[in-house]
DNA sequence: GAAATGTCCAAAAACGATTTTGGTTTTGGC
DNA sequence: GCCAAAACCAAAATCGTTTTTGGACATTTC
């Protein structure tokens, strides 16, 4: 028995090269406590020397278990350079990693696409839970997870909300942002929304409006303007509100992209941001602190939030079975948009 | 035998259902030739009807392959939004799919941690074929692939350049921006490069000093400054040139997050990009056509790199044993950073 | 000193597919 | 109508682990 092999060594090798049986390797391999510390060492020194690492196959198709998280994208996500995106991924990788989990990606290029992606990863097993986010009311992703029992962490949440997730408190930023613009003493405050097909942008919807109410502030419809993920979406809006006299003096936007293209549209009228219209956005990407004026908006802990949700479906692969909600604060980073309309002066 | 079974159906199920043996359910679903198309009809139908997906595990254990191939995202892209990584995968993950392959994604957080990554993913037999970028002259993740004969290819060359790679070409980047504004009279040019632990950089740095050489204009390394990936590196260099005295009149940086970075700096010297100092990024990313002024750039399309990263990759894993070495062109967007010298009267 | 309790390990049975081997039917050419 | 070739299919071997079962030995307890 040489210890220079042309295939790759299995566990009878490592059995081989000690003397010992397959059952005691494995055992020793995976920490079971009735293995002798002596035996585990000798065990494990062997498994170094010899290259061996057990197939994953194999593994996976005996345990049915494959120490691996999956995190799926949807096509927006796929399409632009989200800023939320990649460090989440970091937080949760971190948290995972250090229980012996992996992280892995996989990609969903259409809406339609996100339910087979689903299913295709859950029905051959290739993973022990599954996160994604960009929730809907009605979320059908969420209706097979459940049917199946398979543990899951979503971003975002439901209409029927009878699941684990973990979300932004978007309903409250968009409180605190509508109350800050009316204290800074605008009254026709727009929303230019996030799509609403996602749950978030209905919470944040809610937040504006009990903003305004509170305010007494009457609600006009036509200063609610829905948008999409395009690039363009805020500029189209903008265009929108000023070229039909709804004339806003001050918008919260659903994101810092929406912001950012308002700002642009905004100056084709000749209005200027933060002196004649004050604008304040959502997620703090790095153009929003660069723009100008720098916008004001709202952090994402990325990381945190990424550990959180780590540690959330760690808990449920633990066997933990009770229901685990969290809602994130984001705090606003007050910049230069958003200047009082007294500034116009 | 009924329809409805507790547990997940395997291939003895559905041969059952059909009343078949189990070998000729496995050579109908995976497209053998000497089944009878009817037979085939129904045990797809029967596995449709059953839900049966073969077990992931089961089939890799067997036939030693997963029909996965994985991207590995090291440290600077998880931790910075790279506008070149989603857009990326977006098209790999289109090429790939089209020929029953999945893609998944796994990340590195260390730099230590890449090779140990890749060994993992090769040794557990996790993927077929292995994709990642951000080459270095001498990359050990190479020498131990190639050791395995593992098939990959990468984005970006080494030094013995000895694998399949797919590269945009730096070298020919930095000569026609650096002739550009040689063309445009500057002889104080500056070169703020991306690290040099890659070999883009060098490359890029090559084509740098070869389009002075050609301008006969004496190459001047106080005007190389070397940046690294924080966001503040730009700064931090144009920040020296301008203090020690070295002013350059044009700099040509690595990437866009660089030059948006240097432009910050060059203002509180009183500096303005585009009239005093002209600039010329590279990547563009979405902040560099909002940026003011809107910066000049090189434009990279990531759905086309990405779809001939997948066939390249399909390629190999078709058997081609023939060296892949692509070099991708990228085009100059002119805006409006780089004006001449001229225009400071 | 026998019985009870632990500790440690070997043998063998799964897991669920693919692939090999070989046998039976169909087809087609003469 | 016969034979060879092609088409089709069943049985069994196999992939490399983990887990179950049970046995051997040492240590403690009465």
């Amino acid at each position: 028995m040489t210890d220079q092999l042309q295939r790759k060594p299995n566990i009878r090798d490592v059995a081989a090269h000690v003397g010992m049986s397959v059952s005691t390797v494995s055992r020793a391999l995976n920490g079971y406590n009735d293995v002798n510390a002596k035996t585990r060492k000798k065990v494990e020194k062997a498994a170094q020397t010899l290259g061996y690492r057990a197939s994953f196959a194999a593994a996976t198709l005996r345990s049915s278990q494959t120490q691996t998280v999956t995190f799926m994208v949807s096509k927006p996500w796929t399409k632009f350079v989200d800023p939320f995106f990649l460090g989440l991924l970091d937080g949760i990788e971190m948290v995972l990693q250090a229980q012996g989990y992996d992280l892995q990606v996989v990609m969903a290029r259409e809406f339609e696409n996100e339910i087979e992606v689903i299913r295709r990863t859950v029905e051959r097993n290739r993973c022990d839970a599954l996160l994604f986010g960009r929730t809907r009311p009605d979320d059908e992703r969420i209706d097979y997870l459940q049917d199946k029992a398979f543990p899951f962490v979503t971003i975002g949440q439901t209409r029927r909300n009878d699941h684990d997730w973990i979300d932004r408190d978007h309903y409250k930023i968009a409180r605190t942002a509508t109350d800050r613009l009316i204290r800074l003493g605008h009254t026709r405050i727009a929303y230019l929304a996030t799509p609403y097909r996602y749950t978030y942008s209905g919470h944040a919807r809610d937040g504006y409006r009990a903003a305004l109410a509170a305010a007494e502030i009457a609600h006009d419809p036509a200063l609610e303007v829905e948008c999409y993920l395009s690039r363009k979406t805020g500029a189209d809006a903008m265009t929108h509100l000023l070229s039909s006299g709804h004339d806003p003096t001050a918008i919260f936007c659903g994101n810092d992209m929406i912001a950012l293209s308002a700002i642009e549209a905004m100056r084709t009228f000749g209005q200027e941001p933060g002196r004649d219209i004050a604008v304040i956005g959502c997620d703090d990407m790095p153009m929003a602190a660069a723009a100008q004026p720098a916008l004001t908006t709202f952090s994402q802990n990325l990381d945190a939030l990424g550990m959180r949700m780590g540690r959330m479906i760690l808990n449920k692969l633990g066997g933990n079975q009770s229901r685990l909600q969290e809602l994130v604060d984001a705090t606003l980073i007050a910049r230069e948009s958003d200047l009082p309309p007294a500034r116009r002066v």
